[in-house]
DNA sequence: TACATCATTGCAGAGTGTGCAAAGATGCAG
DNA sequence: CTGCATCTTTGCACACTCTGCAATGATGTA
C-alpha cells in the first residue's frame, strides 16, 4: 500500500488527501470487482468499503467503468513510437502491432494494479469493449505516428493525396489483430507470455498477406 | 406503412397484433431519434408516441439500443457466403471484407428503415461502438465461413493445426477494415457509393499488405 | 484570525432496466 | 357461445448509474 497510483510529491496536502483517496477508492473497487465480479459489485459496495458517499465517487471517477479501465486512454510510450518510427522492417502492420501491444507488456507504475485491471478487463466482456472502443478514439494519434514513418522513409503526403488513407488502413489492420491477440488471450486462454503470442500474430499476418498464390492483381470486386 | 418489419402472413390475430405493434413502436421510436438524436429521445417518449406502458416497451426490445440496432447481430447471406468460399482470388483479406460489407449494402426487407438504422448508426458513436461490438459476437461463425474456404482450397484442419488461427487473423483483419470503412463513411463523410469506398479499400489493402520492400522474411519480433 | 477556495456530502431527480402479480385479450375446446 | 388455458399488457415497486445544486466541512493564505 503505498498511496497514490500517480505518486505526487509533496504538493500541499490537498494534493495529496486527494490522491490518498483516489488511491483508497480504486484499492476497495478492485478488491471487490476481483472478487466478485464487475457485474455484480455496485458503487455503492465500493463506497461502503472505502467510507466515501456515492456522489464523491462519482466526482472521482465519473462512471464505474472508469474504476477498471484508468482515466487515461492508453497511449503508446514515447521510446516505442520512436523505435516503430525509425525501424526498416518490410510488414508495417507487423510493426505496428508491436507498437500498440508494447503498451500491454508494460508494468509501469503499479504493477499489481496494472496486472489486475488487465484481468478484469479480460474477464469482462462489457469492458472489453468499452476498451476497445477507447483505442478507436486513440486513432488520430496512431495515424500521424504512421504517416511520420511514412515520411522518413520518403513518402510524403503532398506527393501522395491518399497516403492519409493508408496510414488509416495501417490503423484499422492492426487494430483488428490486437482484437486476434486480446481473443486468443481471453478465450483460448493462451498461456504463454503475450510477446509470444504477438509473434504468433505477427507471423500470420505474414502468411495470409504474402499468400499471393493467383491473379495477384485482380481486386475482387465482383461477390 | 406496411405494418411488420419481417411481415408474417397469418398465423393467427396475436402474432399479426404482435409484430403489429412492434412496428408501431419501431416507427415511433425511428421519428423521435432521427429528429432529436439518440441521446435526447428516452423511452418514455417513444412510449407516449407509440402509447405503450414502458414495461412494454422493455418487453419487446429489452433495451432502447435494440430498437436502432434490430434484433439479429446481422450475420451475412448464405448467397454471398457461398461466392466467397468458391472464389479463388488471392488476397483473401480482400474477399472477406467484400463479404461482411456486402450485408450493409443490401437493402432487403424495409429500405427506409434499413437506411434510417444505417444512418442512426453512423451518426451516434456509442451505437457505433455497440454495432461493432456485435460484429465481434458473430466472429465464430466468420471464422467457420473462412475455414470452409480453406479446405476448399485444399488446405485442411488436420494438416494444418494452426489453420483456426488463420481462419481468425483473416476475420480480425477484416474488422479492422471494416473499422476503416465506416470511419471513413462517418468522419469524412464520403459522398461517393459503399462499393466504392469498399474497392478502394481493398486497394490499400494490396498496397499495404504488398509493400514488401526490404528484408521480406525478417519478423517484427525486436522492436 | 478571517476569508477565499476547494472537497465532501446529502438530496432530489432523471433515466434505463427487472421481477412480480393483476388485469385484459386471444385461442380453443366442448 | 361459454368457459378455461394461455399469452399480452400494464402498474407498481425497486435497483442501479449518473447529474445538478446547495450546504457543510476542510484546507490554503493573507
Amino acid at each position: 500500500m503505498n498511496g497514490a497510483t500517480s505518486t505526487a510529491v509533496d504538493e500541499g496536502l490537498r494534493e495529496r488527501k486527494r490522491s490518498a483517496l483516489h488511491a483508497v477508492i480504486e484499492a476497495a473497487a478492485f478488491e471487490l470487482i476481483l472478487e466478485h465480479g464487475y457485474d455484480d459489485v455496485t458503487v455503492g459496495m465500493i463506497c461502503d468499503a472505502s467510507m466515501v458517499s456515492p456522489r464523491t465517487f462519482f466526482n472521482y471517477f465519473g462512471s464505474k467503468e472508469v474504476v477498471v479501465l484508468g482515466a487515461a486512454p492508453a497511449t503508446p510510450s514515447a521510446v516505442d513510437i520512436e523505435k516503430f518510427v525509425t525501424a526498416d522492417n518490410a510488414n508495417i502492420v507487423a510493426d505496428f502491432v508491436v507498437l500498440i501491444t508494447a503498451e500491454f507488456l508494460d508494468q509501469r507504475p503499479n504493477p499489481e494494479l496494472f496486472a489486475a485491471r488487465r484481468l478484469l478487463i479480460q474477464r469482462t466482456p462489457a469492458l472489453f469493449e468499452r476498451q476497445l472502443a477507447r483505442m478507436t478514439q486513440t486513432e488520430k494519434q496512431l495515424v500521424q505516428i504512421v504517416t511520420q514513418r511514412f515520411r522518413l522513409h520518403g513518402r510524403d503526403t503532398g506527393t501522395n493525396p491518399d497516403l492519409d488513407d493508408e496510414a488509416r488502413m495501417v490503423v484499422a489492420l492492426g487494430m483488428g489483430v490486437m482484437r486476434f491477440v486480446m481473443h486468443k488471450r481471453i478465450i483460448e486462454k493462451f498461456p504463454g507470455s503475450s510477446r509470444e503470442l504477438m509473434n504468433g500474430a505477427v507471423a500470420l499476418i505474414e502468411q495470409i498477406t504474402s499468400n499471393k498464390t493467383t491473379t495477384s492483381t485482380q481486386k475482387a470486386t465482383d461477390v
